[in-house]
DNA sequence: TTGAATTTTCAAAAAATAATGAAAGTAAAA
DNA sequence: TTTTACTTTCATTATTTTTTGAAAATTCAA
């Protein structure tokens, strides 16, 4: 296979298995090419080489920067802005399951305390089922935020350790 | 809270939480639903209770069966379907995610593994580069992908030891 | 300053996804 | 068999999400 084409095929799978990981097609797609450009990338190069807008390349650029995995770089003598991805995986992996876990989890997690809660004093068979029901569910997320906490808090030794024991 | 206001909160948040989860929102709600019902429901109560038409209702009642996270009940003397849900949260919790990785990990993983192959032997710089950015992706999915299989496989005991380990 | 280069915004259009409901299909009861 | 109760399908409609592109805003050099 050409690199050319070896690039392409990593860009469009990045792209149609972003959606199914809540990532936009054209962030997933802008995240792609800037992993395997060897250069940084300015907005129009971006836009020439995934042929999509202007209005948005720059919002995918500017997510992917929000999320802390592309970075700006600036280069001399050139008034434009050229972006590089962070080239360590786990690093921008990591990044992104925290992102995940802060819209995925976090938010459910307080309505169901909340749920729990206002159920806790319910004496109808019906309501004590209910708030077991919902108790359980909320044990279980509590459970895996003390997991995903964790591993976030880890650096890259323990990380290792911590999965060498679970794999073994 | 009165109870109903509850479980219609648990409806409701489910299922507007559901989309960030790549799960259709009716389908959430007709799984919270069946989860905070007490009785087993039949396709019209569903419809009735969520306000949802006949065909929507089927068809997320057919995923959530097929996912195996809800159960048919036949009840006697009666002709309709009944559907119940799986209470047991670790054990639809773990459908959801076997069915999440089959979504988002494994297409991913084969494209990357057929992308490094094409890679290998390229001799640019270039070409070298984006060959290892490709394998140490493809490197941390293998490895996520043994955890997940280890998870999958283990049984409840197993997995509380598992979590004790990662967690102290 | 002014003006050219660049970035950002956002209303409108397009595309993708989900929901409806009526018609077709099935299966049990009469 | 025929009727009736229920389930499934799917073309159409509605909703949501994404993309576009031109205008506004910003930034820097002259």
């Amino acid at each position: 296979m050409e690199l050319h084409d070896a690039k392409q095929q990593f860009i469009d799978t990045w792209g149609a298995l972003g959606s199914e990981w809540g990532i936009n097609k054209s962030v997933a797609q802008v995240h792609a090419l800037l992993l395997s450009a060897s250069d940084p990338l300015s907005t129009d190069e971006i836009m020439e080489k995934l042929v999509i807008s202007r209005g948005n390349a720059n919002m995918s650029i500017r997510q992917l920067v929000d999320y802390g995995i592309v970075y700006k770089k600036h280069i001399a003598g050139d008034r434009k802005e050229y972006f590089v991805a962070e080239k360590d995986v786990l690093k921008w992996a990591m990044k992104i399951a925290v992102m995940r876990k802060k819209k995925e989890l976090d938010p459910v997690m307080d309505i169901l305390k909340e749920i729990t809660q206002a159920t806790e004093d319910d004496k109808t068979e019906d309501g004590k089922a209910f708030h077991q029901t919902v108790k359980e569910i909320q044990q279980l997320t509590d459970q895996l935020e003390t997991i995903a906490n964790k591993i976030f808090q880890s650096n890259r030794a323990d990380l290792l350790i911590k999965l060498f024991k679970f794999i073994v």
